[in-house]
DNA sequence: AAAAAGAGTGACCAAATAGTCATTATTCAC
DNA sequence: GTGAATAATGACTATTTGGTCACTCTTTTT
């Protein structure tokens, strides 16, 4: 791996035109650069996190994937931990403001339907953090229960955070007497165990047939449960509407 | 890495002979002794593997926290992934004989009086795994969802079982056409999903309320559903029992 | 064009780490 | 008791690791 003529083997592509431009203004050049390393350490470290699980991955094995020297990881973060925060960051952003949204909503809401727009409103916040960053989420699936220490401190906390809404939400829902007698403390966590358990099974590629119907088949499963209810006893419930399909 | 005798994972495995030699006298001082030290290394690699996480948990560590030396570690096993597959061996077996025991009772129900049993005797399996190896089934859910990799391989291993499992037992309850018309793979992992959070919290000391209480609210959450259903719809269930069983 | 400022580099260091093995201590069989 | 068999030890080697820093290269400013 040594090069020591000082050539560099995977080096960082050359911007096309690059010697002798104009220098350009504030938010140029050297922020345009700034920003693609960042974008190939995040990226090369996520991907090695994922293979082979934070604690195992070196800084070497990830500036050597990223392609650029020891020394520049040190130039954008403080450390391995450091890292993963950054990595976290917009996922736990858009986490916790979908749940206060929920929260929010729950608390206004009267009926079993508001109550539904609510959930559902916060599986559109899973999709989208889903669709947006897929390693992130499957990162804090694989990290999350791990002991909180070192580089995995940040995932767990946001771990403790999504336990500690998912049960404020149940406990909001439970003050308008729309649920069962069940401690919310209990249902809230059971909800967040199978929704990150089917999360982790998608994402992970397990055979789970199309993704598409999860919300669906998730929202009949907590509302309703696992049992098929005696003939006629109740209405069927109505059709949820296409799904997480909203723009 | 090498292993100079063709032992796999050596030590608990195979407590007699364990080198091709005479097996050691059953009952004798130098069989207690080895146990003794077993038990202490494995006890001191399981509390710091709950505390630091498998990755970051050294040979060095363990023998200093059992108070033997680090040569000792060798005799009694080949390596780190050696030792947690020993300490994960009695749960493994425990959890997969119930989990066959289910699916044979379910093939063999015919109401859902007979599928709630089988369930229930799931969970007196998990419950007792609990109570005789709580370490080890904390140590599992920690680390079951990491990539398998090195020490953490046969940790997965095991959550792949268990998962497969889930979904063959919901796959069962489903051609006695018991249940509502969800994928297998679907409302079985979220099963399993629900019921590892709720392990995990009751494990971790999170606030939730008396254990006992658990089974009843996680029958009734899967059964029955999160929603309470209108005044008089379905007659009220009847209560769970959770300890007098009927002979 | 030249100087200043910023960014990247990789050799280097001290501490840690997995695994080995000659030596010492303990237990067993007689 | 005695010698053989087994177990335990911890110094040792190889390698790896996080982090630093003097230096070079690139971009911006003057």
């Amino acid at each position: 791996m040594a090069t020591r003529d000082g050539t560099r083997s995977a080096g960082a592509d050359t911007p096309p035109g690059a010697a002798g431009s104009r220098p350009g203004r504030p938010g140029g050049r050297r922020e345009a650069q700034r920003r693609e390393r960042l974008k190939e350490l995040e990226d090369a470290a996520l991907r090695l996190f994922l293979e082979r699980g934070l604690d195992t991955v070196t800084i070497d094995d990830i500036t050597q994937a990223a392609g650029v020297a020891k020394g520049t990881f040190y130039r954008y973060f403080d450390d391995k931990a450091a890292l993963v925060d950054a990595l976290l960051e917009p996922v736990r952003r858009e986490l916790l403001a979908g749940m206060e949204a929920c929260g929010q909503a729950l608390v206004e809401a009267r009926d079993v339907e508001a109550m539904f727009d609510a959930y559902r409103a916060v599986a559109a916040v899973i999709a989208s953090a889903l669709l947006q960053y897929p390693g992130v989420v499957r990162l804090y699936l694989q990290e999350s229960r791990g002991p909180a220490a070192g580089a995995r401190t940040q995932v767990v906390e946001l771990s403790r955070l999504v336990a500690r809404h998912a049960v404020e939400i149940t406990e909001k829902a439970h003050t308008h007497g729309l649920l069962r007698p069940i401690r919310p403390a209990v249902s809230g966590l059971a909800v967040v165990g199978a929704v990150e358990r089917l999360l982790l099974a998608v994402l992970s590629e397990e055979a789970i047939g199309n993704p598409l119907e999860l919300p669906d088949a998730l929202t009949t499963l907590v509302l309703d449960g696992l049992r098929l209810p005696p003939e006629g006893s109740r209405p069927r419930r109505r059709k949820l509407d296409g799904g997480p399909k909203r723009p």
